[in-house]
DNA sequence: GAAATAATGAGTTAGATG
DNA sequence: CATCTAACTCATTATTTC
């Protein structure tokens, strides 16, 4: 635990964090409240709670978004709301038990409960007693709820991470029934591992049926305390399975975050199983809508600490392979809604050929790869191009299998393309520039070097992925919206938006470097935006006085996008890959605590 | 002095193997 | 269950070139 520690540390020199007590000084039932990280048997942890100057909320309630019947309104009509659920299939009598114990309003806990009952239905034996969610609704017996819950969160835990061939086999068996593989091993990882076949196909049938994929894909890390699907996820605990996680509990701290497999996130486009609802924790629901990224395959803890902060809001994890020809695997923490989201149009080339179609002529049949891998900041030389030409020419004919590795590994590592006989390339500017959505000559001319477009693209998002997330806000702000852009880069939320056809009212821009800067600003007079574009350096000036400055003029912002610097967590860095502490990356603080005071004005002003 | 160039592994995870 | 292999990663630094 000497990296919490040191976190603590950290954070204590902060200058924020005198900023934020002004603001919350009224409140400090935070420490108690619903950001506080019950489970670690690390005391230090406590020093690491987000103070949230927003966080009023009584712990454990959660909040439906998304859909229209769920949004409050205690006058909504229940029979309604039976039929709703009737209507996808359950029982009549199953339906009005599980309103009497939820209430109406939130019918994404309703639902939940109603999968719940149906699987538990199937294996009459299980443990019905633990699993009947009698408690949970109520928040004065809160705190025991959550007790309850952390032994069955632990027991999912372990059972998915001891992957065994029973797996496999459960998988082949649902295939043999004509699922496919992928809707096979997401009900898995929804149902637990143990499982039995009938709930599996149960499960499969009900997501089907009810056009819900309602998948939760759950991290496999502590829901923390809006872990409401994992209170009515199975409660398998055998014995000896639970002397085994007493021992891992003993063993291990279980800080970190299991990425997806598929990284699909709550869904992408042509793919089955999207999840199409969700509960946010009441914190965490907007105003304003919040959209961060950032490397997915950061060290330990970094994602569980970025979900805290950000009102223990689920990372949705996805790789923009599932979007465009190179690989991108970013974790994103939103509270946007996810249903009805749409791809940007027109849809980009998915594979290598179709993004780079001379590449075609020269590709040898052994080298299979269809997409390339992550898009970074440097290229590779032109001596190691050379290097494998002169290789690939000393064997007339197909080479060896020796050779033929090698140059496979140096193309994945450097992303290299075919683009002559025995002749490797590194991708051109624009050619990162299509890849990851962007206009042509986006990064050109204005006085940036070649080096530097590739340092910026590099260290942009995926248009098309962020897009797709984005595209919800489209029919919710037909006349636009203003927007707060942190670490705008070279403005990809901005283009995303333009693109989905959301207009740009106010946007304001904050960015270190200056040439990104001029990138936006060069593409804003361009594009011939109506709204204004105001540009910022530094995230650490802004300070609650500007911030009322900008949003009394502006009523508010609507989106407060960032990725804030990865750079001490990604993997390429050799030198200071430091964590969510490093020089840099601990920028991330300046994220929530600008998010924060937005979501604190926007209350107040309310 | 800016820009281009080239060399520089570790950390983590998934899967296979024994 | 221990151990191995394979794969992948929004980068930094030193040096040379212009």
């Amino acid at each position: 635990m000497a990296y919490e520690f040191s976190n603590f540390v950290r954070l204590e020199s902060l200058s924020w964090l005198a900023v934020a007590s002004d603001n919350m000084a009224e409140n400090t039932s935070d420490l108690d409240g619903d950001n506080f990280d019950w489970d670690t048997e690390d005391e230090l942890e406590i020093d690491n709670i987000p103070l949230s100057c927003s966080s009023l909320t009584v712990p454990g309630r959660l909040a439906a978004v998304g859909s229209g019947e769920a949004s409050s309104s205690g006058g909504s009509s229940c029979t309604k709301i039976v039929d709703h659920f009737v209507g996808m299939g359950f029982s009549k009598k199953m339906v009005a038990k599980a309103i009497q114990e939820h209430g109406e309003e939130n019918t994404d806990t309703i639902l939940e409960t109603l999968l719940t009952y149906s699987a538990l239905e199937q294996s009459p034996e299980e443990e019905v007693q633990q699993a009947e969610p009698d408690n949970f609704s109520s928040d004065y017996d809160y705190e025991e709820s959550f007790l309850n819950d952390f032994s069955d969160i632990d027991s999912s835990d372990e059972d998915i991470t001891n992957p065994t061939s029973d797996e496999e086999s459960k998988i082949m068996s649902l295939v043999n029934m004509g699922y496919t593989r992928a809707e096979a091993s997401i009900a898995i990882e929804r149902c637990g591992r143990d499982c039995s076949l009938a709930e599996l196909t149960d499960f499969i049938c009900a997501a089907q049926m009810a056009k819900v994929a309602d998948g939760d894909f759950p991290l496999e890390e502590k829901p923390r305390l809006n872990g409401d699907y994992s209170k009515l996820k199975k409660r398998k605990l055998l014995d000896s399975k639970q002397r085994r996680l007493e021992k891992r509990i003993m063993t291990e701290d279980d800080e970190t975050i299991r990425l997806p497999n598929p990284m699909i996130g709550f869904g992408v486009p042509a793919e089955p199983f999207q999840r199409v609802r969700r509960d946010l924790p009441e914190s965490a629901i907007g105003p304003p809508y919040f959209y961060y990224e950032n490397v997915a395959l950061a060290p330990k803890g970094v994602w569980s600490t970025i979900s805290r902060f950000l009102y223990d809001v689920e990372p949705e994890f996805v790789d923009s392979k599932y979007f465009c020809a190179a690989a991108r695997k970013r974790g994103y923490v939103h509270n946007l809604p996810i249903e009805n989201r749409f791809p940007l149009l027109p849809l980009p080339p998915r594979t290598i050929h179709e993004a780079i179609p001379l590449t075609k002529k020269w590709w040898p049949s052994w080298d299979t790869r269809t997409k390339l891998n992550c898009l970074q900041t440097c290229i590779g030389s032109a001596k190691l191009t050379e290097r494998i030409r002169k290789a690939l020419e000393e064997s007339d004919g197909e080479p060896s299998m020796r050779i033929q590795k090698y140059v496979l590994d140096e193309c994945r590592k450097w992303n290299l393309v075919w683009v002559g006989r025995n002749k490797l390339a590194p991708l051109e500017p624009d050619e990162v520039e299509m890849l990851l959505g962007f206009p042509r000559n986006h990064t050109r001319g204005g006085g940036i070097s070649r080096t530097d477009r590739y340092k910026s693209l590099g260290n942009s998002f995926q248009v098309d992925t962020v897009a797709y997330h984005l595209s919800v806000l489209k029919e919710m702000y037909p006349n636009g919206i203003n927007m707060l852009s942190l670490f705008s880069g070279i403005g990809g939320a901005e283009v995303a938006l333009h693109r989905l056809g959301i207009p740009l009212k106010n946007v304001v821009s904050v960015e270190i470097s200056e040439v990104n800067r001029n990138i936006v600003r060069s593409w804003w007079e361009q594009t011939n935006q109506r709204g204004n574009l105001i540009d910022l350096a530094d995230v650490q000036q802004m300070n609650s006085d500007r911030l009322e400055y900008y949003m009394s003029k502006f009523g508010g912002f609507d989106l407060v996008v960032g990725g804030s610097p990865c750079n001490n967590l990604a993997g390429s860095n050799r030198h200071h890959r430091d964590g969510l502490e490093g020089k840099e990356s601990s920028l991330f603080y300046d994220y929530f605590r600008i998010l924060d005071l937005v979501k604190c004005i926007m209350t107040r002003n309310q």
